[in-house]
DNA sequence: GTCTATAATAGGATAGAC
DNA sequence: GTCTATCCTATTATAGAC
């Protein structure tokens, strides 16, 4: 007999599928019970700031996760290449083959200044630091490096929105494996 | 003395502005009236089907400009490197220098079978052709223009997305600078 | 921790005067 | 063509029972 309705990992994988798709706005309540099979009520109990706290939350642990399968692993151990081959791995599998809308897009839109907002901006900064310094590691100048890692950055975005749009994931599939070349061109 | 408050063209106008800005969901009627100086009763008099209507008719005629200001000389005269030079000069004023976000993006979230994205596809895919059908005549290979075609949109839509999430838009300038390089590349 | 019930507010949309 | 006033519904949020 569970303590809880749905654990923590499964209630923050159906709210991220619904932030994902809808964007804060169209992640209404009623959408986002039905999603998790929890009464509004119960979901407050949870995230007693609302849906700004759901939100948080889920970007956080989107945060985590690239942080430890996809950063960790890029500023690790083995060649450049390697690494950014691995990433381009795990990313196909965080993304669903393209099939699934990146957070740092959909929650993206709003005012300037929210909260939210803030969260996404640092999320990206993270990675684009990330990819930057294994450039260099692969030989890449520092300025170079930092260009190609926000073309990096720009390319997945971009090839996402297409797939959302186009339902096409060929440009996705194909991003990816040409990441460790893009990355690392003289 | 004017027989609307603001006119046709002025009306698109701001209402692009929210749309691109807050998405569908997030563009609300108050949000909506601000920006117009209308009050809702006159904007629904100006479309009668709502909001709905508004997103349409600020994809129409988003769909227009893009046809005339872009695809139209896209498919004119001259050297095909030419004709994306010019592109990427209009595009660079559509959007602001990255600062204004694509409706292909911000209006492409929510449910799978809505009308909005339907027409948001099918923007997308006429650019897609356009461009793919300039770079065959610039010498590249029918199955390689269609891929630098779609490489070219994501790579729009990715540096519109960086622009919009850390207010950095170098990424969306040296994109459309190497726009004909690595459209008509062999 | 989850529920039903309910309050309070904001959203989309319409009627009718000017 | 625009307005004020109003309606209905959906949305966010809370209270209190179990």
């Amino acid at each position: 007999m569970p303590i809880t309705k749905v654990n923590e990992d499964e209630l923050l994988d159906r709210l991220t599928e619904v932030f994902r798709t809808y964007g804060y706005e169209g992640a209404s309540l009623s959408l986002i019970s039905k999603a998790t099979g929890l009464q509004r009520a119960s979901l407050y109990h949870r995230f007693p700031g609302g849906k700004e706290d759901m939100a948080k939350a889920v970007l956080e642990r989107a945060g985590q996760w690239l942080t430890s399968r996809v950063l960790a692993p890029l500023s690790g151990q083995g060649k450049p290449v390697d690494r950014i081959r691995h990433m381009a791995k795990e990313l196909h599998a965080f993304y669903a083959g393209g099939k699934h809308c990146c957070l740092l897009d959909s929650l993206s839109f709003g005012s300037d200044d929210n909260d939210i907002r803030h969260h996404v901006q640092q999320g990206m900064s993270v990675w684009v630091d990330e990819l930057a310094k294994v450039a260099r590691e692969g030989g890449v100048t520092a300025k170079k490096a930092r260009m190609y890692a926000q073309d990096a950055i720009s390319h997945i975005q971009g090839t996402l929105v297409v797939a959302r749009v186009m339902k096409d994931y060929g440009p996705f599939e194909r991003m990816l494996t040409e990441l460790p070349t893009t990355l690392l061109r003289k």
